[in-house]
RNA sequence: GGACAGGUGGCCGAGUGGCUAAAGGCAGCAGGCUGUAAACCUGCCGCUCCUUGUGAGCUACGGGGGUUCAAAUCCUCCCCUGUCCA
């Protein structure tokens, strides 16, 4: 996949840089990790610092000193997470801030025009992430504003995409646009959303609303059940996916990208990924433990550091555990891809 | 030597007669985390037993003695700590 950052092998892993940052691992790190492409969230770039300054700043690869390609997600996920803080319209959602109460409006075109301006590799077609469980009306209406969406992103981000006059160096490389399936846990609703999507000829597709809530075996056979209706010779993506295991059985089922907090969230909790299994290092017993954390691992963290350490660093609430947890936890993910395109069984 | 203030569970700290095995916080232990409101959240946290429960017993609020049906809470003596005055 060619983009106008780079070229990213798939499948892949896309660490999450929410706010302009995958927490607790600076840009140059995540090179030597060899992430290959990173997401930034619309909303939240969009309440802090806002996508405008970004935008005087060149951008946010610039902004941020990573030049490697970004996917932006469109605020889609707020939609489901805040749900507390946003009412939902037909013409778009309302969002009180979680920063400070303020109210803002977020429409499909919006949503564009602050992926242009942060200029970011892949834009998402602003959605409604479904919650679980919903009925099937419910999970109908919610595909319902979500296609009329997608068609309104499209729209306009093909009339505005080309608007990115603020690097040069970018000149002719436009950004993508993908369209996200939604539909619930019903499968022939998912079948009809991706049908639709397809019609409307996005650069590539995601699978979302997943992982919010319902038993993983659902998850599976839904990403089974509609990935044959999206087509093979563009990317197919699904949302706010997985553990190490899943990630690896997805891309063998033929998903080309993926994104999660989880490595990043759980390492900065004391849960690293390892190939022995889930290591909750807060545990007491690895107090003396002088072992690195995974034996089989070759990342910088455990070449150098001793379980009883990263034990240490995380009881003693050192800023530096979340850092080397994280590290790893990104090298675990990321190592597992390469496994996956290597053909090595993940 | 005198005057005040105070001694509560590993630590800090509420509690001034029964609703108190004793609030809350910290520490400790265990668990959770899936398109990030998350360096967060949840549970346990005196001991023993069992039919694991708005269960039983034991021990506990500096120490001894006392008042009371009932005391961390009231009285008394002692010990210790802090501040101030000699």
């Amino acid at each position: 996949m060619v983009l106008p950052h780079g070229a990213v092998e798939t499948p892949v892993f896309m660490p999450v840089g929410t706010a302009a940052s995958v927490k607790a691992v600076p840009q140059h790190l995540l090179e030597e990790l060899d992430a290959q492409i990173i997401l930034g969230n619309t909303y939240h770039l969009y309440l802090r610092p806002g996508h405008a300054l970004i935008e005087r700043m060149g951008g946010l690869h610039r902004f941020m000193s990573w030049e490697r390609p970004i996917l932006t997600d469109s605020g889609g996920f707020q939609v489901f997470s805040l749900n507390k803080l946003r009412k939902v319209t037909e013409d778009g959602v309302e969002f009180r801030s979680h920063l400070d109460g303020s109210k803002h409006f977020f429409s499909p075109e919006h949503s564009m025009d602050v992926q242009i301006a942060l200029g970011s590799d892949i834009a998402m077609a602003f959605d409604e992430c479904t919650e679980y469980p919903a009925d099937r009306e419910r999970a109908r209406k919610s595909l319902g504003t979500t296609l009329l969406w997608a068609e309104r992103s499209k729209r306009h981000f093909d009339a505005h995409k080309h608007a990115r006059v603020w690097d040069e160096r970018f000149a002719g490389q436009t950004p993508n646009l993908f369209g996200i399936v939604q539909g619930g846990m019903y499968t022939d609703l998912r079948r009809e959303s991706a049908e639709r999507l397809v019609e409307m000829d996005f650069e590539g597709y995601a699978i979302g609303g997943l992982s919010v809530g319902e038993p993983r075996e659902l998850t599976r056979e839904v990403i089974a059940e509609t990935l044959p209706y999206l087509p093979t010779d563009k990317p197919r993506y699904v949302m706010g996916v997985g553990y190490p295991d899943e990630i690896a059985e997805y891309a063998a089922m033929g998903v080309d990208m993926m994104d999660c907090v989880l490595p990043t969230r759980a390492a900065r909790h004391g849960l690293l990924f390892t190939s022995e299994g889930r290591v909750n290092i807060k545990s007491k017993k690895y107090a003396e433990d002088q072992g690195p954390l995974d034996p089989k691992c070759e990342c910088m963290v455990c070449r150098r550091y001793s379980r009883a350490y990263l034990r240490h660093l995380m009881t003693a609430q050192e800023p530096l555990a979340a850092v080397l947890n994280t590290l790893h936890n990104l090298a675990f993910y990321l190592d597992t891809m390469r496994r996956v395109r290597a053909g090595i069984a993940g």
